[in-house]
DNA sequence: CGCCAGGTCGGTC
DNA sequence: GACCGACATGGC
């Protein structure tokens, strides 16, 4: 699946020095970057600017294969930016793959091709979908600004002052109340237990990531605020375990769509199904399939039409 | 007012 | 095991 080390090269871009990232098959970084596994990226015009590794970054895509990280990065930092973006993993391999898993998938690998399963970081990728539960996209981000702006340290970057995403010691400092003036709600307790388990050593993500996929996925469930759901997006996102099929209401609205005919099936079953269907890249399935779902709520394809596509009936069904 | 959002938890049966 | 209501918050 990971191939060769993405090319990473000095270069320069309408006058600005940087480093040019050449990515291993298809890449879209705007879908990547705006497709719910990240929530800090900021677009301006075809600029994206993010923080990874505590360090600000403006990336733009100057072509179908490449990224180009904005100067003065370092080397280091851009492959950083590379790594980060998963440019080092067989894209062209996954999609046909997945598009050989039958037309459905060669369908939603067509709608998202170069949609890239990102490498973030633990900690916060840990928080971040805590956070997401019960939650909107909208607010999943304003949750996250504010634990940064509030919390975080205020660093001056190269494109300007900027937040990073606070570190354990700092969320644990900041106290109940602190996270939840931060308007995390029910999610407040689950928050606070994680930063004070990681702060103490209690739990340890390095480790946690080390193990096989089954072992790692039951220390997170142990975790406050995370279940099933929540502790395959930690995984996929943050932990290369390519095999988590994290199931919402969107895969299962997809699922029962494309390969059930609308019939009600639990998060298990999906599970099992994905295991069955998509063996260890279920989590890229995951990503294109999500994206084919969201992509039918934007095209305000409801409950409703999309029973009537399946041929119910009764949308309740659904 | 209602329902929903990249769900989880602590009850029940 | 499985099912169910509560849970903060904001958008529509």
């Amino acid at each position: 699946m990971v191939n060769k080390r993405p090319v990473v090269q000095k270069s320069m871009i309408d006058g600005s020095l940087g480093y040019l990232l050449r990515s291993e098959g298809p890449l879209n970084l705007d879908m990547s970057l705006n497709s719910g596994q990240a929530f800090r990226w900021r677009k301006v015009d075809d600029v994206y600017e993010g923080i990874i590794y505590g360090k600000q970054v403006r990336l733009t895509q100057p072509s179908k294969e490449e990224v180009f990280v904005f100067g003065p990065a370092s080397r280091e930092l851009a492959e950083f930016v590379a790594s980060y973006l998963a440019l080092d993993i067989d894209q062209s391999d996954i999609e046909e793959r997945l598009a050989a898993c039958g037309s459905h998938l060669q369908k939603a690998v067509e709608l998202s091709s170069g949609l890239r399963t990102l490498r973030q970081e633990p900690w916060e990728t840990s928080i971040a979908f805590i956070i997401s539960a019960n939650n909107g996209v909208a607010n999943i981000t304003r949750v996250i600004e504010n634990l940064s702006s509030s919390f975080g340290d205020r660093l001056e970057g190269p494109f300007g002052a900027y937040n990073a995403f606070p570190k354990p010691e700092q969320l644990v400092s900041a106290g109940h109340d602190g996270i939840w003036s931060c308007k995390a709600g029910f999610r407040t307790r689950g928050i606070c237990e994680a930063a004070a388990g990681v702060l103490d050593g209690s739990v340890d993500l390095e480790l946690i990531e080390s193990r096989s996929y089954e072992v790692a996925k039951k220390q997170l469930i142990a975790l406050r605020g995370i279940g099933e759901k929540v502790a395959d997006c930690i995984l996929l996102f943050s932990m290369g375990k390519y095999e988590a099929f994290p199931v919402d209401v969107w895969i299962e609205r997809i699922v029962r769509l494309l390969y059930f005919n609308g019939s009600k099936l639990s998060h298990k079953e999906i599970r099992r199904w994905a295991a069955e269907e998509f063996g260890d890249i279920a989590g890229f399935a995951n990503q294109f399939l999500f994206n084919y779902g969201r992509k039918f709520a934007a095209t305000s394809l409801k409950r409703d039409e999309i029973a009537a596509r399946a041929g119910l009936r009764d949308p309740d069904t659904l």
